[in-house]
DNA sequence: GGCAGCACTGCACACCTGTGCAGCGCCAGC
DNA sequence: GCTGGCGCTGCACAGGTGTGCAGTGCTGCC
């Protein structure tokens, strides 16, 4: 025992029957839940199975059955830390469920590379930021793949996509009066250069309401979305003295502006300037930051995620809204 | 054309061999690079395969060949945030190599969860955070995959698990030092009760220079290994006067400690108290914090990792030393 | 024209598993 | 003792791909 020499291929069901002295059948039986074996061979089986650390191979299974176990997950920026959570409240859901996460990230990735995750046979393509190229969309459709997506428009009709929304515009709009009830009577809105769909909703919603109530809006649109693109936007809309409310269509954005603010550019928040974000990711209620945010609730858009992925192949689209609602903390006067 | 309505079923070579009137050899051939067929032959395939959506099913092609495409990830909890940088950056670099990344999510996983990677035939197993159980180590073995131990132990002799270890020692010395050096007088280091050998060693280290300098230390090790924790440890060794220096082996302990002593007790960071973290994450350098702490190389680790996982499936096991640098910022005095 | 050589093609098998179907032995009942 | 039934087993095929090997047709050269 314990001639623990590396082996150089995987165990497969034909090493365990020799070794059981049964035929690879019997093997595959024993750990089918519900096959007719006997009591004796199976346990045989079992013993024998585990002695050389054989495990069912999961890609050969996958060929004979309709729907694989795959879950393809694309992520834009993992770093960011929205979606690090969700990542993260996504991946354990998945496991409970016995479902496997196959994980792309999509920084750099073009439309041909997302369609990899095809190769795979992922009975879904989660979408949790970056763009939904029509490539993708038409390739899962022609496949039988269902998607679900993360705040993104709607496909083209008759693709299997549900849709979860959280609500933008109303977060837009809640931003917006809340700056104005502060007071603020100059104000800008950080969009960032990768210009999503939701995130753009966001800023439309936000503007058309500031206006609405007669006042101008300026509007930073440059640069990833990233934590440091926050910072520069600070920057440039601080350089001269007037702006007094910042709405970040991304907490990442809000909080690079909010520091920035504080500490490089002296600023009193919420005295002299007001900032406002929409996600609420965990950092952002850490004492150090004490962001007022839009909440789209992580659990209830994770547990309509596993719904989604949970629903049988040939299911209608489903279309779910997220509330959204103000969560008061320190940076709004 | 375009009568898209969603299939029940993947696209497979056979579909495209019929379509382009060839035989599905020509078909597999077409996708192979190097293979033998006519141009012709391989033009009218390619097309007949874009208009169908066919996509070379991966997994089926995994049975046939001695090594698959697929790297497992063992990540304990996602949403810290040194850990979610180590994500991007590795599957960003996994991708760019043709690589897939399954990933697992160790948080409440036991051993036999994490053997379920072992079902999908990856090629290498990627520990980076949470336990690496016995009877994983040994699976893999047995069928011949690698492993990449990020750092923790050793395995027992005879695995194929390549080490890639930060001096964690040596970080825990210079962490010591530069309280030392900073004055202070009564020390605690905070642990968490997630007590893996890595953060075990850095305390370790830390205590003996701390007492060799003849001063006494106290320490936290319970709760998870979070923010929250840290906060905890913060309200308990501050509770009362006494202690003017803390080591939280993780910046995420850290990060609770800090916010939690100056925004929740009123301590005067660095002024009453320094704090000292281990990592350096993306959000320690944040003005809101300027954490000192000591750097494990984020890039060079990265690199370590890539390299281990492309190394043949019977190379010998290696073992990488990354250093650590004390990065000087605003929290400690 | 005949033959060698070459580029290409398809057959058949391998990879590993799940499962319908037929066959085997055994037991109970008449 | 014979027969029907039942529980178990193995055969053989399917699922989708890569590839060795033999066979095909064509070209070039004598």
């Amino acid at each position: 025992m314990s001639g623990e020499k590396p082996a150089d291929r995987f165990v497969s069901a034909a090493d365990v029957a020799r070794r059981a002295g049964v035929s690879r059948s019997a093997v595959s039986r024993a750990f089918t839940p519900g096959a007719q074996v006997s009591e004796t061979a199976r346990s045989r089986i079992l013993e024998a199975a585990d002695e050389l650390g054989y495990r069912v191979n999961r890609l050969a299974r996958t060929l004979h059955q309709a729907r694989s176990d795959l879950v393809g997950i694309v992520g834009g920026n993992l770093g960011n830390p929205y979606i690090s959570a969700q990542l993260e409240a996504l991946s354990a859901g998945l496991q409970s469920r016995g479902l496997q996460c196959l994980l792309m990230n999509s920084a750099q990735g073009s439309a041909t590379d997302l369609a990899r995750l095809l190769d795979y046979r992922v009975r879904t393509v989660v979408l949790l930021s970056g763009a939904a190229p029509d490539e993708l969309i038409r390739l899962c459709t022609r496949n039988g793949a269902r998607m679900v997506l993360i705040n993104r428009p709607a496909p083209p009709e008759g693709s299997r996509a549900d849709l979860i929304l959280a609500d933008s515009a109303e977060g837009g709009r809640l931003a917006a009066r809340r700056l104005l009830a502060a007071g603020c009577r100059r104000v800008a809105v950080v969009i960032s250069g990768s210009r999503t769909s939701a995130k753009l909703e966001r800023a439309r919603a936000f503007c058309a309401e500031i206006e609405g109530a007669g006042l101008p809006v300026t509007r930073w649109a440059e640069g990833a979305n990233s934590y440091d693109t926050g910072c520069e936007a600070a920057r440039a809309l601080l350089a001269e003295p007037g702006i007094d409310g910042i709405f970040g269509v991304t907490d990442e954005l809000a909080l690079g502006v909010l520091n920035t603010a504080r500490f490089e550019l002296g600023r009193k928040v919420p005295g002299e300037l007001s900032v406002i974000g929409f996600d609420d990711a965990p950092v952002s209620d850490w004492a150090s930051h004490g962001l007022t945010t839009i909440r789209q609730s992580l659990s209830a858009l994770t547990r309509a995620t596993l719904e989604a992925i949970e629903r049988p192949a040939d299911a209608a689209p489903t279309r779910v809204r997220i509330p959204v609602t103000l969560i008061e903390r320190s940076s709004v006067a």
